[in-house]
RNA sequence: UGGGGUGUCGUCAAGCGGUAAGACACAGGCCUUUGGAGCCUGCAUUCGGAGGUUCGAAUCCUCCCGCCCCAGCCA
């Protein structure tokens, strides 16, 4: 497992590790993957999965799952449960080091007051919008807070009524006295407590005040001793902050943030945000929706944590603001599919085939190999009869010079069954479609080459007409936009196209799929891989969706 | 016009003064019971730009340019 999940290169982020740890100052590795509990985790978030939990994986250290709720307006414990199945299933675990920021509240108070006590904090009455004023701009400095003179004394007291719940929501709040001169805007006295009576989904009303990110992440590192604490571009501007808090508070080792640019995927919503607007709008079916870039969806969607590790391992970690191609995650999937999912036939468009020299009412057992390379999966059997269906697309009536399946005077193998060759078509009067095909099979070929060593035209699959099992199957591809996603800032409809869109196909599948079970993958021969949804489907009747579908309708409408 | 980052193939990404890894994508070929697969081949005379240092620069210096982040009592 560790070598499995473990990135062979070096990035920077390693090489910093590596030197605290030739030069001693630490001696021992811990980071954390602390998500915020207020949504499901996306492809974005296994990344940092992938990197916090993989840096302790091989540096034998540890990697906690840390819940960052320090805000309480949609956090949930539907949340706190759907993020730690999500960890579970990419692959990783944190023994009993499972934390919440939430569970420090009374230390981060602590904390707070002794900032106070070193004259380092203060409890400021300013609207939100007169320190917003206060604050100054990008070029102009901010200017003090005229209670940013409060004496110790008084801001204990108030502080102690903040938290006692003496004061509405807004009308104190507590700030670090740093520089309001700062060219760093975070450094320009940030607020560290806020009143807010949302009740939290894990302390009720137990607080009226919450610590803000900066103050309470940096302190709940240090409480966990964390040595390493990564995370995203956009908190550069804060590690100064997150210093100063460590260095004013803090005896002894001290944790280091690290930034990495975060994941951007092209044709993909990543943003949390449009994800809850997503869910809560309705416009797909929960977070799970095979169509969302959750983890939950690409699960249900049939993708393997093998191959999102993977795909998180490709990728690599480095500073510079990236959109990797959709299509390298495709081929990670793609690629462990191949390697581990069954083989199976199922027509999608049926197109029926009557095999004129066959025996009406013989039917024959085919041994079909679950995987052509892999023989201990072994093998089952698929009833072979006079009338088929094969996929309407392995028919052409004047194929190309390179097609390489059934036209007129064609020859082709069905998959694990008898050579077949073309011998009529019957066409629908009034629209000329060919309705059905008559063949002739060579009996000799029965899992065998053709005795005078012809050539055939090609493979395709097949199911028997009379023993095939109906089945759903999905078309619908991944929610995805059609433009840049760094670009797309219009409604939400603008984010579901066509290509988001479900598509039912009422398809047969060879019997043995009648039940399948949960989240099993096919590869169903020549049409691509599949994965049974048991969320929908009757027993008798499985339900499929679509695995990868880079080639499918989005990507002509992507202009691809 | 403040501060913090970052610029190497279409996309990620190695490279850390000795003469541009690899992957995806793409193109061509082979194969025809892994076929939305497999195999083979091709794909940066050049590293955002311009100067400079050096026998030698993507790597060091100078200036310039582009892109990203920061003015939540979000994280």
């Amino acid at each position: 497992m560790t070598e499995e999940i473990t990135p062979t290169q070096t990035d920077f982020i390693r090489e910093i590790i590596d030197n605290d740890l030739k030069t001693g100052k630490h001696d021992r590795i811990a980071t954390r993957f602390p998500p915020e509990p207020n949504g499901y985790l996306h492809i974005g978030h296994a990344k940092s999965v992938c990197l916090n939990f993989g840096l302790a994986a091989q540096y034998r250290g540890t990697c906690n799952l840390r819940m960052d709720d320090t805000d309480p307006a949609g956090e949930s414990m539907e949340f706190v449960g759907s993020i730690q199945n999500d960890v579970r299933w990419l692959g990783f675990d944190w023994d009993d080091r499972l934390f919440y920021a939430s569970d420090y509240f009374e230390k981060l108070y602590q904390f707070a007051i002794d900032l106070i006590k070193a004259g380092k904090a203060y409890v400021c009455s300013l609207s939100a919008d007169e320190m917003r004023e206060y604050r100054g701009t990008l070029t102009e400095p901010g200017k003090d807070s005229p209670y940013r003179g409060r004496s110790i004394e008084e801001n204990l007291d108030l502080f102690s009524r903040m938290r006692a719940g003496e004061f509405k929501d807004g009308e104190h709040v507590l700030r670090a006295k740093i520089d309001m001169a700062s060219p760093n805007i975070t450094m320009r006295d940030p607020v560290i407590y806020r009143i807010k009576r949302t009740g939290h989904y894990r302390m009720a009303d137990t607080w009226v005040i919450y610590p803000m990110y900066d103050f309470a992440h940096c302190l709940s590192d240090s409480i966990e001793r964390i040595t390493h604490s990564i995370c995203t571009l956009e908190f550069e501007n804060n590690r100064p902050l997150y210093d100063w808090f460590v260095n004013e508070l803090i005896d002894g080792p001290k944790p280091r943030q690290i930034e990495f640019a975060r994941l951007n995927l092209s044709y993909t919503i990543l943003s949390k945000r449009r994800l809850i607007e997503l869910v809560e709008n309705k416009l797909v079916n929960g977070w799970d929706d095979p169509r969302m870039p959750t983890v939950a969806g690409m699960r249900r969607r049939g993708y393997t944590a093998r191959a999102i590790r993977e795909f998180c391992s490709r990728i690599g970690v480095a500073k510079k603001d990236n959109l990797v191609d959709i299509a390298l995650l495709e081929h990670c999937v793609r690629e462990d599919l191949n390697d581990s999912a069954p083989r199976a036939m199922a027509v999608l468009h049926p197109l029926k085939v009557v095999i004129d020299n066959y025996p009406e009412d013989r039917v024959e057992e085919m041994e079909c190999a679950n995987h052509p390379q892999k023989p201990e999966m072994g093998t089952r059997s698929v009833p072979f009869s006079k009338t088929i269906y094969i996929e309407k697309d392995d028919f052409m009536e004047n194929p190309p010079r390179k097609y390489k399946r059934l036209g007129p005077g064609r020859e082709i193998r069905l998959r694990n069954s008898y050579v077949i060759r073309f011998a009529s078509m019957v066409k629908d009067e009034a629209t000329g479609e060919v309705t059905e095909l008559h063949c002739t099979y060579d009996p000799d070929t029965k899992n065998a080459a053709p005795a005078d060593g012809r050539k055939v035209d090609g493979v395709i699959h097949w199911v028997s007409a009379a023993h095939a099992v109906p089945a759903t199957v999905r078309l619908y591809d991944r929610l995805f936009k059609v433009a840049d996603p760094a670009s797309v800032e219009g409604e939400m409809t603008d984010l579901l196209n066509p290509g988001s869109l479900e598509v039912i196909v009422n398809a047969c599948v060879e019997p043995g799929l009648g039940e399948v079970a949960a989240e099993e993958k096919y590869q169903f021969e020549r049409i691509g891989y599949f994965c049974c949804d048991t969320k929908d489907s009757a027993p008798g009747k499985p339900v499929f969706n679509r695995i990868v579908t880079l080639r499918d309708s989005w990507a002509k409408i992507a202009g691809k």
